[in-house]
DNA sequence: ATTAATGCAAAAACTTTGCAGCAAG
DNA sequence: CTTGCTGCAAAGTTTTTGCATTAAT
């Protein structure tokens, strides 16, 4: 088994979180894969017939691998999840997407500088640019702080945000 | 009308768009909000039931103000697409979003430091950070000069993501 | 033995599409 | 008038959920 499997299952473990088989073949398929960006619909092909996982069990362990923080989703606008596995430190990283073909390139993005650059020693000619930032804003950070001892604070709701 | 609405409905005459009392709703209301992200749903519920535009029709016209560039839609990671007014010289820009309550702030992002400065300024906690370039990579580009003279070029497949 | 995970199928959520009627140019 | 747009409802996709069964610890 390779190190960056037991690793996970390591972590999975340390999580509480119960070995299955399904579980563990998912874990090899983004060991053995470090840097490719999978859908939930491509992982349930790559397994099927043979080590035929249900689709369900495959969204209900990205979540749960997301959740531990073995998996990072990432959202390249086309509304399909894809997962890639949660590099060590999680090194910052951009993606470059394909208009036409769809691929996803990997580049570093440590500084926006470098990455630009990057960008352009692969002749990949950029159309629109995307940052997202995924944190916790001051105000639900004092939120939070003021209702620590009630019970769970609402998640939906509040802010400048034009969503439904 | 305002200087923007008006130089929206500008920018859609040029492109031979026909304008509807639908198209100029929703054009006003990106122009009377430049830094909002709105989803199809919320346009919808913001003009039911005085002015009323059919669910069907928000998402139609949503993609045509994106094809002639008119707004930009922007994926946060939930799945569900929101559009913002693509700015003028499309200053690239970052958006903070806020696990919690999902609210969408919109920073400066002209350059990697001023970004990270300026999430710090807000008191942001970031989680994760996507960047993603949209744009065409070589090969595509290449295969486009080759099949010039053909017909349309064929969208799907290639390349090493493991979408199905 | 307990407790949690799986698989199936049904449902949910968001988005797209077919088609008849309507409206812009 | 002609062409394209709208609205409705039906269908399509991706993702989630309920529940009986199965498997991990």
């Amino acid at each position: 088994m390779s190190q960056r499997k037991m690793q996970m299952i390591e972590r999975l473990r340390r999580e509480n979180v119960r070995l299955t088989r399904q579980r563990e073949i998912i874990c090899a398929m983004f060991a053995d894969h470090p840097d490719q960006h999978f859908t939930a619909d491509a992982l349930w092909r790559a397994f099927y017939p043979e080590d035929a996982v249900g689709l369900a069990t495959i969204y209900r362990t990205l979540s749960v691998f997301e959740d531990v923080g073995l998996i990072k989703r990432i959202d390249i606008g086309d509304g399909i999840a894809r997962y890639e596995l949660a590099d060590e430190q999680a090194m910052p990283h951009c993606h470059l997407i394909c208009m036409t073909c769809g691929r996803v390139q990997e580049i570093d993005g440590s500084g926006m500088e470098a990455a630009l650059k990057n960008v352009r020693t692969r002749e990949f000619v950029v159309r629109d640019q995307t940052i997202v930032f995924h944190g916790y804003c001051s105000e639900c950070r004092e939120n939070e702080r003021e209702t620590k001892a009630r019970g769970k604070g609402e998640i939906e709701g509040g802010g400048q945000d034009a969503k439904g």
